[in-house]
DNA sequence: CTCAAGGGACTTTTT
DNA sequence: GTCCCTTGAG
């Protein structure tokens, strides 16, 4: 398939001379057809379609290979976008091992990355300097704050969260200010686009950039700068996207603008795999890639090398769910392996205790390592319970996103101090860094610097270091404030050329922050390891951008900072269980993998549920989760589980019924049997939730034990998560090796109840019973809701004052028979 | 101006 | 549970 415009496929110029010598058969030896067509491919815009597991990076990188190498294209002329840095790395590290030399040169890394790149050197056309610092998330959100604050937008009506991510989506969206106020309807849309506006403004003055705002203006300086936009074609001269499913409206058109004039565009996606529609990825952009680019070739790969005959079934079991797509089926390449195993177990505590003493068996066993474990949930809050449970057992794990390493406070007043010192008009950094620590300058002066400074018409550091202007200060303050300006004066002038872990140690000092984090107590201690932990890192930090020059390497290092997030930080070599969300897992492969969690309401979340697009977005998460497996899944449920603090019993999640009966396996933790719904039928918290003595039995009905507990909650034993070997297979189970449910059972079944558990018990109480509470009063117990820890009571106290509360009994010290 | 305690509201996913 | 904000005391 060639177009006109493109010129034909086999039109292909000789290769340049300085190109490095490759053996060309031997790069494209065992290529499949598709594949081999994928890398060949010369001239003019082509999509592949690449199923998950199905050798894409491998055709990225022996494409760009031979690009350079037979094609003769200097690396500097191509445009590589992948979806996280960390993917740019390996390409890179990939096509040097190919080439026998790095590609120097090259443009590789996420869309935001590249933005941030091209803004720096066209800074001046879109209002900022090269310093210019990138706001993240919670900068902006306190930025929106305050500029809410100034107009008069009440943010309990108005959430200023709501809001920015409304801004985010008009600027994914490529919606200006200006066409928002024209569009907004209702007052929410109104008091928006206000903020947006204003929002904007304030960014620029600060010499900063929201993580959109890398989309937008690099599209903004192609749109209205036409040399720049020829530059920048004439520059690339092929582009490569990966991960096409997930662009949105800027990305999109960003790509256009850079490629549709010579139609050197090449992106491989997976509509299936479009898993970032809440953030405005729109799946069309792959769906019409043939109507923007005219003529493209369409290449299909379907064979995947990843996973096992099992896994793929249950994959494509439940995508043929969905009916927006292109369609298309994933064909097994490797022998068969294990039955995929699906388990029902009691809580989320029992899940991690499964999944953990699982982990722990197969570890004992060999054939898997810790690095080659992941474990994958929906939701960032479900990670806890697994941390819990690794933790107990002494297995190495970590945590992929949660709480990022630049989210912690120290951290964040630190960078807070080296924003100000690379941008001087970042008044955030500046309202943060003066902060931290104390240095009797409150609130009000604060403010009432930031007023004199937009008198002024500058930034609140300047203001701060001129004399004039500090008068309306009690002279404390105006000292306090000066001698800050002083000291971030001092380290501007260090900062031109000194290494940033000398100027982090160099600050770190002269505020005696560390002085500062001890004075916290123990957990002071965490701070500091986490500070010289930055330090050190920062002594890592090598400024590689290609020769651009006037920039310090503090300006290298805090632009890479903001922008290294989730998967980036992933260390593949560390001896250690990965945990992280399926969003996070995307593009990443593991031989044992765990889908945990999956019940109606929490996977489809129940708000997705509603909604048909986003049901099917929420099933192709799904099989992005089930396509990292490459030898063994399980997918594990829960009957309950604590969200909110509240337990929801809950049904398993409609995808698990969406596979066809036979192929998984199917089995429950001995804690389902002895505590679940099974034995208990629908009423089962009504008897043992009032505590005293619960026996119960082993499936086969003998009485085994009997103990002292608050509950089936808070009586979660070790014992628990092994399998009873009691385990059910479908009628016409799926074909392949079997294997004997009984080897999986773990060690610890009867062992004795954690101390922690017996501790647990809580006073009895009942409805209609009196209560004391000692702020409270006398009060009349209405309801009674959880239980163990959790248990909470509504209290009707008598005095009318204080009314009806609810309270978690284990903490609310309550008197009780009080009359 | 700072700090501590308590109450209320909220958790989807991320560059 | 947990974070954030308010409120009140020192």
């Amino acid at each position: 398939m060639t177009s006109v415009w493109h010129g034909s496929l086999f039109d292909v110029p000789p290769a340049a001379p300085s190109a490095p010598s490759v053996d060309l058969a031997r790069l494209l030896a065992g290529l499949n057809p598709a594949q081999h067509a994928a890398v060949t491919h010369d001239e003019g815009p082509m999509l592949v379609l690449a199923g998950a597991g199905s050798g894409k990076t491998r055709v990225l990188t022996t494409r760009i290979a031979r690009l350079i190498a037979q094609r003769g294209i200097p690396a500097r002329e191509i445009l590589s976008v992948t979806f996280t840095n960390k993917a740019a790395g390996e390409m890179r590290e990939r096509i040097g091992r190919l080439l026998g030399e790095e590609p120097r040169g090259m443009w590789s890394g996420t869309f935001h990355s590249l933005g941030a790149r091209l803004l720096r050197r066209y800074a001046h056309l879109v209002g900022r300097t090269a310093a210019y610092t990138i706001y993240d998330e919670d900068d902006a959100l306190t930025l929106c704050k305050r500029v809410m604050e100034r107009r008069r937008v009440d943010p309990k009506t108005t959430a200023p969260k709501a809001v920015l991510a409304a801004i985010s989506d008009a600027k994914n969206a490529l919606v200006t200010p200006t066409e928002y106020a024209s569009l907004a309807r209702d007052p929410f849309a109104q008091a928006v686009a206000g903020v947006y506006a204003d929002l904007d403004a304030e960014l620029q003055r600060a010499n900063a950039v929201s993580f959109d705002d890398l989309l937008v203006l690099p599209v903004r300086l192609l749109e209205q700068h036409e040399p720049v936009r020829a530059e920048l074609q004439r520059q690339f001269r092929q582009v490569l996207v990966d991960e096409y499913q997930d662009t949105n409206r800027a990305q999109y058109r960003f790509v256009q603008l850079v490629g549709a004039a010579h139609g050197n565009v090449m992106v491989v996606g997976d509509d299936d795999q479009s898993i970032y529609g809440w953030r405005g990825a729109d799946i069309r952009n792959i769906l019409d890639f043939e109507r923007d680019f005219p003529g493209a070739a369409v290449v299909r790969l379907e064979e995947n090398y990843r996973s096992t005959p099992q896994v793929l079934a249950v994959a494509n079991a439940v995508i043929s769910g969905n009916t927006e797509r292109r369609g298309k089926t994933l064909r097994a390449t490797r022998p068969a392996g294990e039955p995929v195993v699906r388990v029902g177990t009691l809580d989320e505590r029992d899940e991690a205790d499964f999944v953990a003493d699982t982990i722990v068996d197969r570890l004992s066993r060999g054939g898997v390592a810790r690095n080659e474990c992941a474990v994958l949930y929906r939701t960032n809050a479900q990670s806890r319970a697994f941390e819990d449970a690794f933790r107990r057992r002494g297995i190495p794990y970590r945590l992929v996103g949660a709480v990022r390493f630049y989210d912690r406070r120290e951290i964040r007043d630190l960078m807070a101090y080296l924003k100000l010192i690379a941008n001087p008009s970042d008044d955030e950094a500046f309202r943060r860094a003066v902060a931290a620590p104390k240095r009797g300058l409150g609130e009000t002066s604060v403010a009432q610097l930031s007023e004199l400074a937009r008198d002024a018409r500058c930034s609140m550091l300047a203001a701060a270091g001129r004399a004039e202007l500090l008068s309306p200060f009690r002279p404390a303050a105006r000292e306090g404030f000066a001698s800050f300006a002083r000291l971030i004066g001092d380290f501007r002038a260090r900062a031109v050329d000194a290494a940033v872990d000398e100027l982090l140690r160099a600050l770190v000092d002269a505020i005696r922050y560390e002085d500062h984090l001890r004075a916290e107590g123990p957990e002071g201690l965490d701070r500091i390891d986490n500070v010289r932990e930055l330090i050190a890192g920062a002594a890592e930090v090598v400024s590689d951008d290609g020769g651009e020059v006037g920039l310090t390497p503090l300006d290298h290092f805090l632009q890479q900072a903001t922008l290294v997030a989730g998967a980036d930080a992933l260390d593949p070599n560390a001896d250690a269980v990965t945990m992280m969300t399926m969003h996070n897992a995307k593009g990443l492969e593991y031989p044992l993998v765990f889908l945990t969690g999956l019940e109606d309401g929490l996977f489809p979340l129940a708000r997705a549920a509603e909604d048909p697009s986003q049901l099917e977005e929420e099933r192709r998460l799904f099989y992005v989760g089930v396509t990292r497996a490459e030898r063994t899944l399980f997918l594990t449920h829960a009957e309950q589980r604590r969200r909110n603090g509240e337990f929801m019993a809950s049904m398993p999640s409609r995808f698990l019924r969406e596979i066809p009966k036979g192929m998984v396996l199917r089995t429950d933790t001995r804690r389902v049997l002895t505590e679940g719904r099974g034995r208990f039928g629908a009423d089962e918290f009504g008897e043992s939730a009032r505590g005293g003595g619960v026996s119960w039995r082993q499936a086969d009905g003998n009485e085994t034990r009997r103990r002292s507990t608050p509950g089936p909650y808070g009586s979660a034993g070790f014992g628990g998560n092994a399998f009873d070997g009691r385990s059910r297979v479908d009628a016409g189970r799926s074909r392949g090796r079997s294997i004997d449910p009984g080897s999986w059972r773990g060690g610890r079944s009867d062992e004795a109840v954690a101390p922690e558990d017996e501790s647990q018990d809580a006073p009895m109480l009942r409805v209609g019973e009196r209560v004391r509470h000692a702020k409270f009063g006398g009060g009349t117990i209405a309801e009674i809701t959880g239980s163990g820890r959790d248990a909470k009571v509504r209290i009707d106290f008598d005095d009318e004052e204080v009314g009806r509360k609810t309270l978690v009994i284990a903490q609310a010290k309550l008197e009780r028979g009080w009359e």
